[in-house]
DNA sequence: CCGATTGATGTTATCGATAACATAGCTTGA
DNA sequence: TCAAGCTATGTTATCGATAACATCAATCGG
């Protein structure tokens, strides 16, 4: 049993396949009457138009490259979802690729889903390899690099200044009398976006005077609230006097804050504890974490609008178009694990 | 300036098309100095093989249709993560449909994706449609259902019994003394997997004699933390005399958890919490969460391998195929929110 | 009342790769 | 030594839709 298609379709109806072609897009003039006997036949037959060989035609994929580390990490994952809810208005689906944080494989996937030929590319901005960057420029589609803002994008960006985030979380901290920080992050040397606010972090210590620069990187990302704890004792051994940690997330952050809590050092009398990103555990746990807010279905609205208004229009070379630079809001929201 | 194309690398290498196609797949049978040379030209080149045309052509589209509720679920991202993993290594991409927990949104979602035409379908075995299973059954390609055990599976299953999950707890709360039991999950009328745990309990109450029935319906899936603090005062205004609450999973519990420590109603010696899914949170918090800890990248795995064999060996009819269950385990995980 | 316009539909060529078959040169073994 | 088989490659047809152009009838305005 051969499967149905278009020509079927129209045999049956009595019209041409074009006709039926264009009776399935809204744009086609067609006449209600023949529309209706083609939808009929089409619901009779349980005809499934190929898109494939749809795209080749119109060379439209109708598909949209998403690259992120993993989707594990709830924000992430909300700022995919809604990316993907926005463009279904105009029939785009995504193809995603999970980079586990590894650039080589961000750039196997690259060439993989470009194969696609994606309307655009969409990356979470973590580090990437010339080679990269290399294949995202000259695909000749819209690239978007979201959750971070990078110095030198390679096209649109949506997102905020990581390194932003991790200067003033130390300036938050100083204001409040902590002198002796510390971060929590990952080891990692591929540029993530983690990365670039321990740098936020380790400048604006520096530039404050506040002593020596205490870093400990637990393990590669994402950290788990696990490692986080693991991480605690030896933080307060290798540096006795520490008052703060900043943490690479909230699971981290909440990871040691239970650890604390067991240990029974006092949050935030004696030790306070800065999160990122705003995920639910933060406003949940007791006491409340202090963190930075992200509107993450924001990034993926507005990554989602940006595409729609380029791939909309009437095609404009890539040379003449103008990239576009939306930024997000990183709120920085006092709760209960750092004095007021 | 055009797509560089294969005849343009076949043209500068002096081959025919067919050549550089079969040396671009490693099957193909092509000298070794023809394929390094051709490989030579098409890195000077830049060409990149267009995949639409090449799944016109060979009728194999290399993607994998992928139904979830969202992916804002760690446990559920993990397996679909786990299951792109295991696809990559034949090449074979995922597409994802968001379905919100909403049939009418999972019919359009497979129409569309069905378009695409996937070489199988993995749904995330919440209530289908009428409509939905007649899709998938009449698609031509293997479905597999993860996360859910169902009575009557469309075809492939990769799953434990979410029903058997909730009478289970229910058991184990008695053996430990507890008899006065309240489950705490989500409004829904369309079957997802927290509905069947919520008839498992609801049915073993029944049979165990336990008294009247106390469900609380708190809110549409998923349930937020912070929805389930909301729940726990109501709930024991509604029933002062509960000494267990069942969770539809763990955030929801560990909202409750929260709650009740806030509110000074002793865990576990006034009241027991039991969650699901063994998030990270669950075993981080404190006490640690009881729960049901399901193996997610397991199910990715299996269904990877499961859909390998399907698709790998010689066309079998779709008609002589077997079905396969795969059963994954739902160990009943004893932490410090219930009594021994 | 007729040329111009509009609306609905048909025809043909094409998108870019690959399946299937064809072929030419080379090896091999009885 | 030659038929049979094998290796490496070429040729042709095809996958199923849609863009672009063509056509034909109905409508309309002066």
């Amino acid at each position: 049993m051969r499967r149905i298609k278009m020509e079927d379709v129209a045999r049956k109806v009595g019209v041409s396949a074009m006709t039926v072609s264009r009776a399935l897009k809204h744009d086609g003039v067609v006449s209600a009457a023949t529309r209706r006997r083609i939808l009929q036949v089409v619901e009779e037959l349980g005809y499934v138009p190929d898109q494939i060989a749809g795209s080749l035609s119109s060379q439209r994929s109708g598909f949209v490259a998403v690259l992120a580390p993993s989707l594990n990490n709830p924000p992430l994952a909300e700022s995919v979802h809604a990316l993907a809810e926005s463009l279904e208005e105009v029939g785009l689906q995504i193809l995603i690729g999970y980079t586990n944080y590894e650039t080589k494989r961000e750039e196997r996937l690259l060439t993989e889903l470009l194969q696609r030929r994606p309307e655009a590319i969409v990356v979470v901005s973590d580090g990437h390899s010339p080679r990269s960057r290399r294949l995202m420029r000259e695909a000749g589609i819209p690239v978007v690099q979201i959750w971070d803002r990078p110095a030198r994008p390679i096209d649109n960006v949506v997102g905020f200044s990581n390194e932003d985030v991790g200067s003033n979380i130390v300036r938050f901290l100083a204001e409040r009398g902590y002198r002796r920080l510390a971060y929590l992050g990952e080891t990692n040397d591929e540029g993530t976006r983690g990365a670039r606010r321990r740098l936020g972090f380790v400048r604006e210590v520096e530039r404050l005077n506040l002593g020596p620069v205490r870093v400990h990187d637990q393990a590669p990302p994402p950290i788990t609230m696990l490692q986080a704890r693991a991480a605690l004792p030896r933080m307060l051994q290798r540096w006795p006097d520490i008052d703060a940690i900043v943490c690479v997330s909230d699971p981290c952050a909440f990871g040691v804050l239970s650890e604390a809590q067991a240990m029974g050092v006092g949050v935030p009398s004696q030790l306070a504890i800065v999160g990122f990103g705003d995920f639910e555990i933060s406003r949940c746990c007791s006491p409340p974490l202090t963190t930075v807010a992200i509107d993450s279905g924001r990034i993926g609205h507005e990554t989602g609008q940006l595409l729609k208004d380029m791939l909309g229009r009437s095609p404009v070379a890539m040379s003449k178009r103008v990239s576009r630079r939306v930024a997000i809001d990183a709120i920085l929201t006092p709760r209960g694990t750092t004095r007021s």
